[in-house]
DNA sequence: CTATATAGTCTACATCCGTAAACATTGAAT
DNA sequence: ATTCAATGTTTACGGATGTAGACTATATAG
């Protein structure tokens, strides 16, 4: 059944997908009215990442009277996470930790999530490795 | 002091930067090697990459007899710290927290990185607020 | 019905990226 | 000294991106 061969969504549309997951649905003028208001970006500039975003399958446009309307077909946070992991699986995997703890003292953070994140490290702890090796070089252990 | 406008690096640079920061100095023989073996890349694509690596100051060259030794002017963690920043700021900041968990989750971490990571949550809960509202349209609190 | 505003489609264009061949230079082997 | 192989430099090229103008179709006001 045609797995789409996996959707790659720029930054600029990024902005534009936020919006849309946000509103549920838009207009590609209230779209065009809130991205000149945050990303100052012109009229056009609105029409051509919608139009990319359809033809990527990440919108969807129904007709309703001369206009469309734009709806989302990939979710939030599966989208989210992908992103995120996408770029952690590029990191030397000896340094995630690291990473992840800068990243923390630099997020805010709800109390929720923090009891979810401690949540979820402690059940990672019974099965954690006392240490992770690097993979930036082929083969197996070199570094 | 100019400081210089911010390094991109693209993904395939990015791995040259991997090997590079693993290995401390390279030459292009060494790491067209490498990058034969790990992305099965041709000699003349990872002079490419050195070249443009160098161009766009994120590696410096010295010349020892015919060929040069590469070396980075950037550190690694500062790069990746920077990169994963980057990333978090174009998310919803309401949901940063579950696709943390969520990263969490699929990561390999060590004791120790998990251990920083508890003691790192643990002082940040102290100011935790208890929502994070969502940034996704401009003004402010909208949805 | 007709003119106009509004929304959609097509075209543009410089730059970056991934990927690499072609060409030039030079240290080293004979 | 001459030549070859290794190394660096230049050029290439299609596709993605950011940014946007131009052109077109049509719902709606009058």
């Amino acid at each position: 059944m045609e797995a789409q061969t996996k959707i790659e969504i720029s930054d600029a549309e990024w902005e534009v997908m936020r919006v849309t997951w946000t509103l549920g649905h838009v207009t590609s003028s209230q779209m065009a009215e809130i991205m000149a208001e945050k990303m100052g970006w012109k009229t056009a500039t609105v029409k051509t990442l919608l139009g990319r975003l359809i033809k990527k399958g990440a919108l969807r446009a129904e007709k309703h009277g001369r206009a469309f309307t734009y709806y989302p077909t990939v979710d939030e946070q599966p989208s989210m996470d992908e992103a995120v992991t996408t770029l952690f699986g590029h990191l030397c995997q000896m340094r995630v930790g690291q990473t992840l703890t800068d990243l923390v003292t630099q997020l805010t953070l709800s109390q929720t999530d923090i009891e979810n994140l401690q949540a979820t490290l402690a059940q990672k702890q019974a099965t954690a490795p006392v240490t992770v090796d690097c993979d930036c070089l082929p083969g197996d252990q070199h570094c």
